[in-house]
DNA sequence: GCCGTTTTCGGCCCGACTGTTTTCAGTCG
């Protein structure tokens, strides 16, 4: 059993005592412990045979007796009691935004209800509303929390499916004698949300490439096989493509199922104008000879353009771009040199300030910019003014240590309902940079949170935003904010932007990002990570960064602490 | 249920919003 499998079940069992009207501290270790458990760098399995268990953060004398059992038993009693009082589909009540354990538990013991369509449908019938403590408000919000569920439902996060696919190519490449392996679709193009996976392949020998396809351990089900064609489901539900092909038309068939549509039609009226017509196959000129193309470069070539990079495909003005030969010189991830969002255990995180400096020295990086949460959001253990100095002294200590190595001192300070931040200015003036961002009232009118945004980029301690949009994919739509309105403010005020590179947020996204840079507003790229692995999420960040033209000297942390020391506004 | 350079017991859980209320419960981050 995995870590990720271990800390699966103390989640289901925090949600089941919490649905049960469990202790809230109690029901929070678990939760705590599932999350330190699920990132812990060494196996549980490994920990266990040595007696070594209690060595996980936030494990306690409790939890570590029931990964024993879980372990030595392969069963956990305990949690097996529980589900039989909870049945599974009151679990999955809880991932509706709006239904949370109170509510789960109402609907299940009121009308019965233990699916997510069951409760669709009686919200349908208005049977919801007559419910004590709910009436058509709330049944309207439920009803809107599943349509956003449903939304996503067919898609999944670029951040789920990219490493999947990644793991896809590289088992392909070891277990067949396929070449030339590469995902494309969106997932090339780096959309945040993607429908299904489709990879392409070159090879003498497509019955055998298709054959170890279909036999990877991920899949659960096979749809179609053939010699150029397979598809299957994998048991997340997640579909896969494979396309086996010659190497001749590798090109173009790469090209054409990159897309984006929009893209590719642009480019095929500007093959017209050429009197070439273009398909996934080659050039076909008007007197009927072929032009194959065996690579993209080719493609693009044959019509007088540079190579276009796929996360710009989207028919944004790409096209004239190159035409132009203004194309910009894309961020990439080797341009990188540090991480402006991190949490450590001083809030939310599980890993020291230390381990966190290691693991991104580990990365190459020059440096990172703690960025814990400030007392206003409370459950993220935010730091009062006198945590901050303890933070400062431990900070000062780490950088002696890992010198050039440089930890920067920050926050993810709170703006609150008013605009105002929830550290007092003269904290905030002993930092190295300050983060802000909106975590509650996410629903205020458009006026009053725009306001509220306008007044923390005002604020001259104030030198990021934070995810700014405050999407959360799947889960939550935009604030209200006028964005327009932010643009000019903080480029007015040389306020930074991020791009959030968390997997649910991706937030700002590229259509935004390129907003900005057209103000000439500086951005930023921060993983929000949480425990070590999370700094490993910086690629997503990069992407969006790309998908909005961004070039190294739009993005903050490409740049080295003396050179951005002068450019801020501090 | 976890945790401890003030503690082995008593903190940990804050603030805002929404929808249902007439003084509060539930949800969210």
């Amino acid at each position: 059993m995995n870590n990720k499998e271990i800390s699966q079940i103390f989640r289901e069992i925090a949600d089941m005592l919490e649905i049960q009207g469990g202790d809230f501290y109690r029901v929070n270790a678990y939760r705590r412990a599932a999350d330190s458990i699920e990132h812990h760098p060494v196996a549980l399995e490994e920990l266990w045979k040595e007696g070594r268990l209690r060595e996980v953060p936030r494990v306690g004398e409790a939890i570590a007796k029931k990964i024993d059992e879980l372990l030595s038993t392969g069963q956990l009693g305990y949690y097996e009691e529980l589900k039989e009082q909870v049945p599974d589909g009151v679990l999955s009540l809880l991932t509706i935004p709006g239904v949370g354990p109170k509510t789960a538990k109402l609907l299940h013991e009121k009308l019965g209800l233990a699916s997510i369509p069951e409760v669709e449908h009686a919200a349908r019938e208005e049977r919801l509303r007559h419910l004590p403590g709910l009436r058509a408000r709330s049944e309207e919000k439920i009803l809107h929390g599943i349509e956003m569920l449903h939304r996503l439902s067919g898609r999944s996060l670029l951040g789920t499916a990219l490493p999947i696919a990644q793991e896809i190519v590289e088992r392909l490449r070891a277990t067949s004698p396929a070449e030339n392996i590469v995902p494309v679709g969106s997932l090339r193009r780096r959309k945040p949300t993607i429908g299904d996976i489709d990879i392409l392949a070159t090879t003498a020998k497509p019955t055998q490439v298709m054959s170890a396809f279909v036999k990877l351990s991920q899949v659960a089900e096979v749809l179609l096989q053939g010699d150029t064609k397979s598809t299957v489901i994998l048991d997340n539900g997640l579909q896969v493509d494979l396309r086996v092909l010659s190497e001749e038309r590798f090109g173009t068939l790469m090209q054409y199922f990159t897309g984006s549509k929009e893209h590719n039609v642009q480019l095929r009226i500007l093959a017209l104008d050429q009197g070439l017509s273009l398909s996934e196959y080659g050039y076909k000129k008007e007197d009927g000879t072929e032009i194959t193309c065996p690579t993209e470069e080719e493609v693009y070539e044959t019509i007088g353009l540079p190579w276009i990079p796929p996360e710009m495909r989207e028919a944004r003005g790409e096209i004239e771009a190159a035409r132009a030969g203004k194309l910009p010189q894309l961020v990439t991830d080797g341009d990188i040199r540090g991480d402006f969002h991190v949490h450590t255990n001083y809030s939310d995180g599980v890993h020291t300030i230390e381990e966190m400096a290691q693991a991104a020295k580990a990365k190459g990086y020059d440096y990172i910019l703690l960025t814990d949460h400030t007392r206003g959001l409370g459950v993220a253990g935010g730091m009062t003014p006198e945590r901050v100095a303890e933070q400062r002294a431990e900070i000062k200590w780490v950088n002696e240590k890992l010198a050039p190595f440089r930890v920067l001192a920050g926050a993810e300070v709170e703006i609150r309902s008013n605009g105002t931040l929830d550290l007092p200015d003269e904290v905030l003036a002993e930092m190295d940079l300050v983060v802000a961002a909106i975590h509650s009232g996410l629903r205020q009118e458009r006026e009053k949170i725009t306001q509220r945004m306008l007044a923390a980029i005002r604020n001259p301690h104030v030198d990021i935003i934070a995810h700014p949009t405050g999407r959360l994919l799947g889960q939550r739509e935009e604030i209200a904010l006028d964005f327009e309105a932010v643009v000019r403010e903080a480029a007015k005020t040389g306020t930074i932007l991020e791009i959030n590179a968390q997997p649910n947020r991706l937030d700002l996204d590229g259509a935004h990002v390129m907003r900005a840079i057209q103000e000439g507003v500086l951005l930023s790229i921060g993983t929000d990570a949480h425990h070590m692995d999370g700094l490993g999420l910086m690629p997503l960040g990069v992407a969006m960064a790309r998908r909005g033209w961004a070039e190294a000297k739009d993005i903050a942390n490409t740049m080295n602490w003396e050179d951005l020391k002068k450019k801020v506004k501090r």
